[in-house]
DNA sequence: TTGATTTTGAAATTCAATATCAATTATAGC
DNA sequence: GCTATAATTGATATTGAATTTCAAAATCAA
């Protein structure tokens, strides 16, 4: 068992919720998958492991799996939402290009660390935060 | 004339976009105003000045001004989109408490610097960016 | 095993974002 | 000022992601 099943778990656990097949196969399948998903292709995966799982569910998943801190929100500025998986990944921020849509996922311990700071000093306890810059890549520059 | 409307005006001109009355109350009223708006927001009270303005022109103008980076895109985790111009304000992030969701207006030029070297060791062209950070403010602690 | 409680998936609903389109308006060139 | 051309407008319709609904099914503590 991955140590975010544990975590997914004991997430449950805490908050009086229920361990399903459904919940462990849509986790499965999004640690297993290394893009930016939205509820939709998480969905389509997730379908071929087990043809019953509706959409519903996936959607329900992800927010949980985002409030056990497994599950990052990303916005891509298609109007979709997008989650990433943690696991196996630092913090990184994300540069958006307006031109070809993709994105590229860029470390900076500091920025982390100075937001932590920011935090603090207005007695604000973080959560979770989402950062994304958007401009030109430099292929399509 | 605002150094805002001067910036508009080029923009427009640079597009070959036209300046009409509503662009310009919409304009006005947007920086006359200190809040996070919503599209409907902005709507309702730019129809006080002139009744005639409809939803789809504060729409299509606020998408304009992020352009002419005259308004920036806030998220304030509520599924709508919000604005706020940058007229007389430094860069800043928000620190949007979860509980009773107000948003505190933080600042951080060392944060900003920094996000300008990831972008620049990426060769990445930085356009906007969205920076937000989920949590519990100091009140609701 | 039981029974209270949660979960599920299909379908319906919501609602912000966006497109449509005929009427109106801005502006460059005469 | 006029005219032609292209952009703009606002009411309305449409889209589509996000969310809710609800009866049937599944979980799990006792």
């Amino acid at each position: 068992m991955s140590g975010e099943m544990g975590m997914f778990i004991s997430y449950l656990k805490k908050k009086d919720l229920k361990l399903t097949d459904q919940r462990k196969i849509i986790l499965d399948v999004f640690l297993k998958t290394e893009r930016h998903l939205s509820v939709e292709d998480l969905y389509n995966i997730a379908k071929k492991k087990d043809s019953s799982i509706g959409q519903a569910t996936v959607f329900r998943t992800l927010k949980l799996l985002r409030e056990a801190d497994i599950a990052k929100e990303v916005d891509l500025g298609d109007g979709k939402t997008r989650y990433e998986h943690k696991y196996g990944h630092e913090h990184h921020d994300h540069l958006v290009c307006l031109e070809c849509g993709r994105s590229i996922e860029a470390v900076d311990s500091k920025i982390e660390r100075l937001q932590d700071g920011l935090c603090r000093k207005h007695g604000f306890l973080p959560q979770r935060h989402k950062m994304e810059i958007f401009g030109i890549c430099k292929k399509c520059r």
